[in-house]
DNA sequence: AGCACGCCGACT
DNA sequence: GTCGGCGTGCTC
């Protein structure tokens, strides 16, 4: 008998994902000591190759182990209690399955940062060790003395310190408990807006009746008086005071304040969420509805006893977030848990505030801009219940525990669907795909129904709720269209700067659309023609004049301005169309005496500014805010006048199947701005080609119009929603290697689909961020099993295409109903 | 994703 | 002779 080297054995195995974009799962042995402290959604440390160690999920328990394979055991248990639920793996299945990726991919999408440790990941000291130095067990104290010498470890140089294998679990009690942080956590520290707020201070807020005393305190002091009256009485309006408010009611100023606070009568503190709730809205039900919401509820209610999805259309500023509220406090009050579903830019504005003021600290917001601690602890939050969560897409990844109800707001919005790294999900149909494994319901709300929802919705499939006039009798704004000529370079017409004046006059406020951000697209020699390019991607460069710089809008990469053409020498070279920068700085000719701003990507960039200009244009100072489309996202003003649409063709002309439902949805949208309360607004539309049908339909408020007729292109074009889209990208560095790659794909897919793909072609932008790209648009019929056989036969030839000689390196992207 | 391996060009 | 560039393949 040879001589062995004795083996482990093994309770059994498990299947784990790591926390990499590898396709499949890995198997690893559990060894005895540990085969009662892991289960299905825990996570356990593992080897992964020579030296890697990752926090791995388990998946599957009892599997068997594959053969010929050396296995690796299962190096420690980190978490005591599963942090991913049965449901939500079913969850992951179902979208890396449908949207065509890895599980992998899928996990790394949907766990926050935090729980996926490899071992060059980097802990620092948490803000609060010292606090709980106590009780420190011995480990932990040497971590932590390691730290304050070297500020940053990584778990292998833990691994070191410890002088033990497994460093894993401890670390994640370290985490938890808040001793330890990871270090990205830090470069991306969010701070909550925090309000400094004016109340009364103790004993007064306890004991009312010693109020009398301080009055008697200030009988020499009028001012602060009249100040502290206008608290008292303010205070039982509003759910909160800031010192603007008192400053305004009281007509005092800042001394005044300054002098009742020194007095310690009233005292200042930071806004918190849970002290919100506000006596108005939490006391509303549903006999403030109007007549028309309270027909919208009963329709949604009736619908729901049928369908499980439905479709609630009603016109912007009809009182739909009223409506959502309603459902969202019966779900409350039944213990149910409730997912608000936004477009991420609509989630930093005014409709938390509204749910914070109603639900207090029974909501969360799940933002793009927590950090890694904040997103533990909403998911810790999630699982333990908490009743509303608000977030955008990726709230969908969270545990719930009783999800019943998914409101999906602005439906429309093609921001739900998610772009770039895998996986590309629509994140309203992965509701709706999701409701179905919790047996939810999905209420969609819209005043600008996607094409695919209101299809289904009039096919059936979802129940339908419309509301066609505006809550409180405010009447529709009026929509003009003006014509503009071509090759005019002026940008305001004189309807509109009139319009602007007389808004203006009034006091009223004007938001102007212009979907393009920077100064000029393009910057041009008129003799020879050349124009400023992307180095890496097939774009030209926009001009910036804030930042005094050619940027590309694709990748990011910025260059000086040339003072002459780099081809002929050329000095005078021009700048060519217009965007926000340009209308900004353009309408401050115009209106030197009035406040202008603008929003876009570039001015909302830092933490708050998004914030600090709604906030501002809310309260009035600013008269005229200039922006992209993100001025027409989830934004609710008292006293906006005017609307404009500075190019209304730029919005149609975009070659795309769904440029005009778009074109529709924007303007729509952007119109909805215009008068809320007190009077008609006015929006004017600007356009090159007056006559696109679009722009009539949008004019006359004629959703169906435009629905019928749009449908009507699909189908000729066989677009969606009645076929439905897969769209593969092959992506290369050398343009011949894609094109081999194309060949070699068209060769594979044709014979299988004949006439129903489009392609190989070059997208309209042919190279990004130095890769070159290649396009084919699958056209499928909408059968489940012809679409699952695409994905797979997609799937293959991506994988046979890998294998070729010199194509190794193409990637494929895979899209799967494309926005 | 990382990392090792191997195969080719330009250097101490 | 070797260093190091990248293309390729593998990780239970």
């Amino acid at each position: 008998m040879p001589a062995l080297h004795p083996t482990e054995t093994f309770a059994y195995h498990v299947q784990v994902l790591l926390p990499l974009a590898i396709a499949k799962p890995y198997t690893y042995g559990v060894p005895e000591s540990l085969a009662d402290a892991i289960g299905v959604g825990m996570r356990v440390e593992v080897e992964f190759g020579k030296k890697r160690r990752y926090a791995a999920l388990v998946v599957e328990t009892g599997v068997a182990p594959p053969k010929d394979q050396p296995i690796k055991p299962v190096l420690s248990a980190i978490d005591e209690t599963p942090i991913a639920l049965p449901v939500q793996l079913k969850f992951w299945h179902w979208l890396a399955a449908y949207y065509a990726c890895t599980l992998g991919e899928v996990m790394t999408a949907a766990l926050p940062a935090h729980y996926k440790l490899v071992s060059e990941t980097a802990i620092t000291l948490g803000p609060h060790f010292e606090e709980d130095m106590a009780g420190l067990d011995d480990k932990e104290y040497l971590i932590l003395e390691a730290l304050t010498i070297q500020h940053e470890l990584t778990l292998s140089q833990v691994q070191d310190i410890l002088q033990q294998r497994t460093v894993y679990p401890i670390i994640r009690r370290m985490l938890d408990k808040k001793l330890l942080f990871l270090k990205e956590d830090l470069k991306e520290k969010y701070q909550p807006k925090r309000i400094a707020c004016i109340r009364l201070k103790e004993p007064y807020v306890s004991q009312p009746d010693k109020l009398q005393e301080a009055f008697e305190r200030l009988s020499r002091a009028g001012r602060q008086m009249e100040a502290l009256l206008a608290v008292i009485q303010l205070s039982r309006q509003l759910p909160f005071l800031r010192k603007e408010d008192i400053y305004k009611a009281a007509s005092v100023d800042h001394a005044v304040i300054q002098g009742l606070i020194k007095k310690e009568i009233l005292e200042v503190y930071d806004r918190e969420v849970s002290r919100l709730s506000s006596l108005e809205e939490q006391a509303a039900s549903i006999d403030d509805f109007s007549p028309q919401q309270r027909q919208a509820y009963e329709d949604i209610r009736h619908a729901f006893s049928e369908k499980d999805v439905v479709l609630l259309h009603g016109v912007t500023g009809s009182g739909k977030t009223r409506l959502y509220m309603e459902f969202i406090r019966e779900a409350i009050l039944r213990n149910e848990q409730v997912l608000y579903l936004l477009p991420e830019i609509a989630l930093t504005t005014q409709i938390i505030e509204r749910l914070r003021r109603v639900f207090g600290n029974q909501v969360a917001v799940y933002h793009s801009r927590l950090n890694n601690n904040e997103r533990v602890e909403l998911w810790q939050e999630t699982l333990k219940g908490k009743p509303l969560v608000l977030g955008a897409r990726s709230a969908l990844f969270l545990p719930y525990q009783r999800l019943k109800w998914i409101i999906v707001d602005e439906e429309h919005d093609s921001s739900f669907k998610q772009q770039d790294p895998n996986p590309r999900y629509q994140g309203r149909d992965a509701a709706i795909y999701l409701a179905k494994l919790y047996g939810a319901k999905v209420l969609l709300g819209t005043a600008t129904p996607s094409l695919e929802s209101y299809f289904n919705a009039k096919q059936g499939k979802y129940g339908l709720a419309e509301m066609h006039e505006r809550f409180g009798g405010v009447q529709m704004p009026e929509l003009r269209l003006v014509p503009m000529k071509a090759g005019q370079s002026q940008h305001f017409s004189p309807e509109l700067l009139e319009a602007l004046n007389e808004t203006l006059d009034r006091g009223e406020q004007a938001i102007l659309f212009q979907n393009r951000r920077g100064y000029a697209p393009a910057y041009r020699c008129p003799t020879c023609n050349w124009h400023a390019e992307c180095i890496h991607c097939d774009v030209s460069m926009t001009y910036h004049k804030q930042s005094h710089a050619l940027k590309c809008h694709y990748c990011n990469y910025q260059t000086k301005v040339p003072t002459a053409c780099p081809a002929c020498g050329n000095q005078q070279l021009v700048l060519q169309g217009f965007g926000t920068e340009k209308v900004e700085d353009e309408l401050a000719i115009y209106f030197p005496e009035r406040k202008i701003a603008r929003m876009d990507y570039d001015t909302v960039r830092s933490k708050n500014a998004h914030t600090q200009i709604i906030q501002d244009f809310e309260e009035g100072r600013i008269h005229i805010l200039v922006g992209t489309q993100m001025v027409t996202k989830g934004l609710d003003f008292e006293r906006v006048g005017l609307v404009g649409v500075l190019s209304a063709d730029q919005l149609l002309q975009f070659p795309d199947f769904r440029a005009a439902e778009r074109a529709f949805q924007l303007m729509t949208q952007v119109s909805g701005r215009a008068g809320r309360k007190h009077r008609r607004g006015l929006v004017l539309i600007q356009a090159l080609n007056p006559s696109h049908p679009v722009l009539g339909e949008v004019l006359n408020h004629d959703f169906s119009t435009f629905y019928q007729r749009e449908l009507q292109e699909r189908q000729r074009f066989e677009y969606p929603p009645f076929f439905r889209l897969i769209r593969i990208t092959l992506k290369h560095v050398k343009p011949e290697r894609v094109n081999l790659a194309a060949e070699a794909m068209a060769k594979l897919l044709a014979p299988q689909f004949g006439h129903r793909i489009k392609g190989p072609a070059v997208p309209p932008v042919g190279r990004i961020r130095g890769l070159y790209l290649i396009d084919f648009l699958l056209k499928m019929e909408r059968t489940h099993s012809r679409i699952a056989q695409a994905k797979t036969a997609i799937l293959e030839a991506a994988s046979q295409i890998a294998q070729m000689e010199g194509l190794s390196g193409i990637r494929v992207q895979i899209d799967v109903d494309p926005a």
